[in-house]
DNA sequence: ATGGTAGTCATACTA
């Protein structure tokens, strides 16, 4: 059973793109963030077309979350927006407001699925701009309700088989990026959101490609500019948080960094893989390549 | 040179 989470940053944009790497992958399960479209306009058909089933919970213009699950794979329990009700349309003609509306509550940020068994939570945090800010206070906030939504799935039994991936906005340590003091104007790298996400994974998670790989250097986002990802100038975002069923049958983990590449244009994240009870189909990754090609180019 | 790219309602915004 291979599981992944990719933000796509557009899947329409992208559909070439995830449609090759499902071929280039085989991933049984992919959690997506950053679809960017209305729930009416998710591709289910070209899904299908290459065997998957999906689920989706978006808005329109800005975020939007997703789950394919590979046919025959039983899916129920769909929960959406933590199970506090619709969120916003930032389609064209929506009713989304000014940027002085922001609400992390009314945005398609979360979506939950139990497949095989598995309790799938696809998350996009709220970036936060910059720290001290309405969004960053936010962000904080939104993690909170997270954590709230997690500690009911235990309650109710499910905490074991809990996977929670996507994209946190957030860099769990110093190893996790390129530069702490260069990051991304503080945001991403500051202690209360690394204390959030430690809270997060203080509920029985682990960070399964930390389980796998100690490495420095290894990210899953790299800027657009000022050719970032060819100097390795990125952080680790993406995360799967694994309950401890889910954890004890971890066999491998990795950032595929290829799928970072054009032509044409890729998304900014790499998808992040794990494989649960045997391995997957192979890929090459090729960090150790990649690493050394650049440590000569920049010495 | 204080930028840089790419997504989106198309153009200024979000990341």
């Amino acid at each position: 059973m291979r599981i992944a989470t990719w933000n796509v940053n557009s899947l329409k944009a992208r559909q070439e793109a995830v449609e090759n790497w499902l071929q280039r992958a085989a991933p049984d399960i992919l959690l997506m963030q950053e679809t960017k479209l209305g729930d009416a306009d998710a591709p289910v058909m070209a899904f299908g077309m290459a065997g998957y089933q999906l689920l989706h919970h978006g808005e329109g213009r800005w975020n939007g979350v997703a789950i394919a699950a590979r046919d025959g794979l039983k899916v129920d329990d769909i929960v959406t927006n933590f199970g506090d009700g619709p969120v916003r349309d930032s389609g064209p003609g929506g009713t989304a407001g000014s940027e002085d509306d922001f609400d992390p509550f009314d945005e398609a940020r979360m979506l939950a699925a139990t497949v095989d068994g598995l309790r799938i939570v696809t998350v996009y945090a709220p970036n936060g701009r910059v720290v001290g800010s309405p969004f960053y206070e936010g962000k904080l906030k939104w993690f909170e309700r997270l954590g709230r939504y997690l500690d009911d799935e235990r309650a109710a039994g499910r905490g074991n088989q809990l996977l929670v991936g996507g994209d946190f906005n957030v860099a769990p340590t110093d190893k996790d990026v390129w530069d702490p003091d260069a990051a991304h104007g503080g945001t991403h790298v500051s202690e209360p959101e690394r204390a959030a996400v430690r809270a997060l994974i203080d509920r029985g998670l682990t960070d399964t490609y930390r389980a796998r790989h100690d490495e420095p250097g290894r990210f899953t986002w790299w800027d657009y500019r000022a050719g970032m990802f060819h100097k390795n100038f990125g952080m680790r975002i993406d995360l799967l948080l694994a309950g401890s069923d889910v954890a004890g049958r971890l066999v491998d983990a990795e950032i595929d960094r290829q799928a970072r590449k054009g032509p044409p244009v890729p998304s900014d994240h790499a998808p992040l893989t794990i494989d649960l009870d045997e391995p997957g189909k192979p890929f090459d990754a090729d960090w150790e390549g990649a690493l050394s090609r650049i440590a000569k180019r920049t010495r």
